[in-house]
DNA sequence: CATTCTATTCTTAGTTC
DNA sequence: CGAACTAAGAATAGAAT
């Protein structure tokens, strides 16, 4: 044989958003089953509760969840941390909001990040100072930790009750989500084709995503792929 | 030289709950990390968006998300136009506080995410071009950001507005999670019972999540690898 | 498109430090 | 304990079906 394999097996893959949209799209689909059965396993294995929702960049929903999503999201939605009545300072409050919100998106970047730095350090291998220098991001979390996150919870009581003193309700709702009969091994299964359907009351019910979703933050919080990483959430267009 | 080997490496596991609390600890750590891992490489290779929760068996939450979990999990419950007025209003109730809620657990999120990432970080955080250009998510907890402050604020004005406009009413619930069936192996370990005892600060933490809902009385009704049987009836809703 | 089939790379069970 | 290591099991890129 002039080759002698039939194929070239595995090959490395650079952590970047795939160029070959047809690759892409088999890839996600072969990822995201792993994805799923990891979960699964994580479950099973651990007797961990999951929620995992994932949008293909097609927009199509797949879910996993055990006991099931709603559950699991709802109990963390629903963690209230013990109530206490901070200190005061209501004049940086705003601050402090947009500290939230900007760290929940940071940690996303974050945990990008690190996974894209750690495969960087890896060939690098390098150790300078390992000193507590090393954590000083990190402890600047764990520091605002408590004393902020009081504060900040205090500070959302007040939006809360803000909110629920207005006779209309938001809403939004739930209801069939796409769910995925995900298989796993080597199991046959049929296939599923999952049904994505524009819908029409989108408009409404997204409200709080268009809230939530800032686009101006965008370019500074994705910015982080510029750093020669290569980035992971890289060109994100969402809207 | 009974064995020229140093360990015997990675055996099979038996895909049912480890029995051994000690290696479930560690497993549970290590798959965690890896199922995070996976999650964020699907993000950054396909472009896909995702949000997963994990709640540990001690009941500890963890969590990731692509832009952000919130989104993510926005986007997948305010999908699918099921209008449902006139039913369920105290889910709406809870629904309606989600978004409140969710800055609250956005603080125990990044406790959690940080703590899973410490030790990844243990490398990284040495990231010998620590600018402050690339590392801006870092410094912006000391110096911060007024631009995405305001923009954050309008966000919550506009939250608060549109919550308070809206007329219609929703009901979440009613979304038949999946659960997957899998394929098991077998084998069997030998264990050692060992105890874990959670921060205390954790655990205050989730205090109010044992409240809401206690896994432990739930009867072990997992589908995955056993079969399907019983899907996660267990308790739901807000009190 | 979803599976199947290799050949490799990646993950991680077990053990050691 | 958790980090480090080793080696076997898993996952999967690429190609083909």
């Amino acid at each position: 044989m002039s080759s002698g394999k039939k194929t070239q097996g595995r090959q490395k893959v650079e952590m970047k958003r795939m160029t070959n949209e047809s690759n892409l799209k088999t890839t996600f689909s072969k990822r995201r089953s792993g994805l799923f059965k990891k979960a699964s396993e994580l479950c099973t294995l651990c007797g961990a509760d999951v929620a995992l929702v994932v949008f293909s960049p097609g927009k199509k929903a797949y879910s996993f969840g055990h006991p099931n999503v709603d559950t699991v999201i709802d109990r963390y939605i629903s963690r209230v941390p013990h109530q206490n009545n901070g200190t005061a300072g209501l004049i940086i409050e705003a601050r402090r909001n947009a500290n939230v919100h900007e760290l929940n998106s940071q940690l996303t970047q974050i945990n990008n990040i690190l996974d894209i730095e750690k495969g960087r350090m890896d060939e690098l291998s390098q150790i300078h100072n390992m000193n507590e220098a090393q954590y000083w991001w990190a402890r600047s979390f764990d520091g605002m930790n408590w004393d902020q996150l009081e504060f900040l919870k205090n500070k959302f009581e007040n939006l809360k009750n803000l909110i629920a003193q207005h006779p209309n309700r938001h809403v939004i709702q739930g209801a069939p989500t796409q769910t995925l009969p995900f298989f796993g091994g080597n199991a046959s299964s049929s296939n599923m084709p999952l049904h994505h359907q524009p819908n029409p009351n989108q408009a409404q019910i997204i409200l709080s995503e268009q809230i939530f979703e800032n686009p101006m933050l965008q370019p500074h919080l994705f910015g982080f792929n510029n750093m020669g990483g290569g980035g992971g959430g890289g060109g994100y267009g969402p809207s």
